[in-house]
DNA sequence: AGCATACATTGATGAATGTCAATGTTGCGG
DNA sequence: CCGCAACATTGACATTCATCAATGTATGCT
């Protein structure tokens, strides 16, 4: 994989007009990179509870148990949630706090309803 | 895989208050499967070939060709779209339509809204 | 009946994915 | 400096997935 601009940033330039009528390969390809990465139930646990989570950030420790998953697998996940552009990592002390990417639920509706 | 309830239905009662505050193993699941469907540039090229398409229905021969993939791939593609509740499957004389669900994108919005 | 067309299903194969154990890295406290 | 805690990375393994070739199943036509 070579690290596509999975969503774009909100400075973007007036969205999306579809001229051919239909997704060209490339367009396809990126979009169903980010859709990949909700479709693991674990990840979409992971997102769930970072967004309910108090403060609407959590770090891994709080996150490897309601999922029952070992840490080096949390971490997995959540660096593809990362790298989808979902989730923010900001690292504080030897913790990370991971938090909802502001919008970016949002812009990844937009993904379906302008197919 | 067990067939489950992917998409429910449009006749549903009101939508998934979330009582815990996150989605619990099963929702996850369910929600997962749906992203699955569209986690593929291909089966997303179809979604939007037949949404734009004339009539907003197409045929596999329709398909075959702007995918530039055998036919039993796109027709295995659209099986994985119609499990997942997204499209609609009609067959007429030889021909088999294929046509968007009306509302399954919004409900798959929701889907994310709702996490 | 016989044949061609449109589509589905099966089986096989290479690639991608989720998970864990082990190890590496970084920051904090004594 | 030493050890511990939190997290990331690597390597391995089993499972899933996307694709195709071959075959099966209807349906329409002559």
């Amino acid at each position: 994989m070579t690290s596509l601009p999975l969503l774009e940033p909100a400075t973007e330039k007036d969205c999306c007009p579809p001229s051919t009528g239909s997704l060209d390969a490339y367009e396809a390809q990126v979009r169903a990179s980010v859709f990949k990465a909700l479709a693991d139930p674990n990840r979409l646990r992971l997102l769930s509870i970072v967004k309910s989570a108090d403060g609407g950030e959590a770090c891994v420790c709080d996150l490897t148990e309601p999922l029952d998953l070992g840490q080096p697998t949390v971490s997995h996940h959540l660096k593809i949630l990362v790298d989808a552009g979902l989730l923010h990592r900001e690292k504080r002390g030897t913790w990370a706090y991971y938090s909802l990417v502001p919008g970016s639920i949002e812009r990844t509706s937009g993904l379906l309803e302008t197919l």
